[in-house]
DNA sequence: CGCTATGTTGACCCGCGTCAATGACCGTGG
DNA sequence: CCACGGTCATTGACGCGGGTCAACATAGCG
């Protein structure tokens, strides 16, 4: 069983220029107009925590550039990663008092905090920030649970091919048209992410290379040349 | 690989009096006081859909007695029991223009339906009726995401642990001090919802069984000698 | 009473986890 | 520029937890 070791706990407030950007800058993605205008700059360095499970919940965070990961971990060391956040996502805006999970850089990141008490204000002040907010939950609800009939029900086939084909429309809404994902993670992530383990998660991207359904050029690069084969392995369509 | 025949899709308003009731009536459970005073009264029977993936969302609903499950199914029938819903539940608020999944009676359950545009009424009008909501879909979003947990990194018997000590918590604030968990699920709905098979439900509840820590008087009614092991292998602690 | 749905139990097997060896890549310092 | 060490990925061999299949038991219910 792995353990692993925590990263400072303290998010590096230093600046860093990003040396490879995997993920382009942010769009105006979520419907986040209602957002104070203004919030505090955050760097992060690879692996660096933004904030750990129980810490007091005092801000949350819209991803500007980089990528985070949102794991919980259980204790004797087992890891799942609930999901991986992309520029323009907003992160920490669903804790109650403390935060009931860790947040950690997966490469380079900028971020903007939005302190709670504003978000709070502005929350009581306009009607449909409140709104947009719930429909935000909403989103994320369905999205777990599309996630538990993955983890519930999936073969490790289905599992990476849904994996891949939901991560390449995400990264389309920003940089539209590109059949190649640069993948932010390692197979460790990912597999914390799909219930699987690195090996398996190897092994299931090579088997698809080997059968010309995507190509990898780079371990951090995963093309897709056939769409169409990877969207029938999603559904359960044997090999 | 098991395929579930639909049934009849327009739900039974026929009234029915339910023989066994293994759940108790409804208490004031979650805060929906903002809700419109009176909806309309739903009866439903064993197995009797109330809605189906697909269909256009025209109410949500209110569990009164009994107990709905909510299930997503895959192209070949694999089927996941993303929740079940019990006495003061709500069912249905999260829905967009369109139910994302079934959801059926487990057993003959009283609802009470509140149509869409009367609960967008109410939520325009009162303040804290949003932000009533906005909490209700927090909480479900945090329960799903340690379900993805057990679905990801759980073995068999953390799981059933797991959703034992839970589904008595859930009980208990109604009954308080019951020990014996009355269930309305059959062992399939059971594995479905943990991502397991019926075969391997059976076996860990009877491995339980034969160790002392639950007893089983009869196959729906499961006893919790020793809370404390429960919580123990729900953790991890091998056998 | 028999019919059907549900639960139990055993035998077998396979997908994926585990363990281990090797290879590719990258930043760092000599 | 190259040697070195660390991190990450790949690949193979092997084993096991839990899925699959099948037989049987039990319990409601007409």
């Amino acid at each position: 069983m792995l353990s692993y070791a925590a990263s400072s706990p303290q998010p590096a407030i230093a600046s860093r220029l990003p040396a490879a950007m995997p993920f382009p800058a942010a769009l105006p993605e979520e419907q986040d107009s209602w957002l104070p205008p203004k919030g505090m700059r955050i760097s992060l360095g690879h692996n660096d925590a933004l904030f750990s499970e129980g810490d007091e919940a005092r801000s949350c965070y819209k991803i500007v550039s980089g990528a985070v990961r949102v794991v919980k971990i259980m204790a004797d060391g087992r890891r799942y990663v609930v999901d991986f956040f992309l520029p323009g996502d907003l992160i920490g805006f669903d804790a109650g008092s403390t935060y009931e999970f860790t947040a950690e850089a997966v490469v380079d990141a900028q971020l903007v905090s939005y302190p709670r008490p504003r978000v709070d204000m502005a929350l009581a002040e306009s009607p449909q920030a409140g709104r947009q907010l719930l429909d935000l939950a909403l989103r994320r609800l369905a999205a777990a649970q599309s996630q538990m009939l993955l983890l519930g029900r999936m073969s490790a086939m289905e599992r990476i091919a849904t994996f891949l084909l939901k991560l390449q429309r995400r990264l389309d809404g920003k940089r539209p048209g590109g059949r190649t994902i640069a993948l932010a993670m390692t197979r460790l992530d990912i597999a914390d992410h799909l219930g699987l383990t690195l090996e398996t998660v190897s092994r299931m991207l090579n088997q698809l290379k080997r059968q010309g359904i995507i190509d990898l050029p780079h371990p951090q690069h995963i093309c897709i040349l056939k769409p169409e084969r990877l969207r029938a392995l999603a559904v359960g369509v044997c090999d």
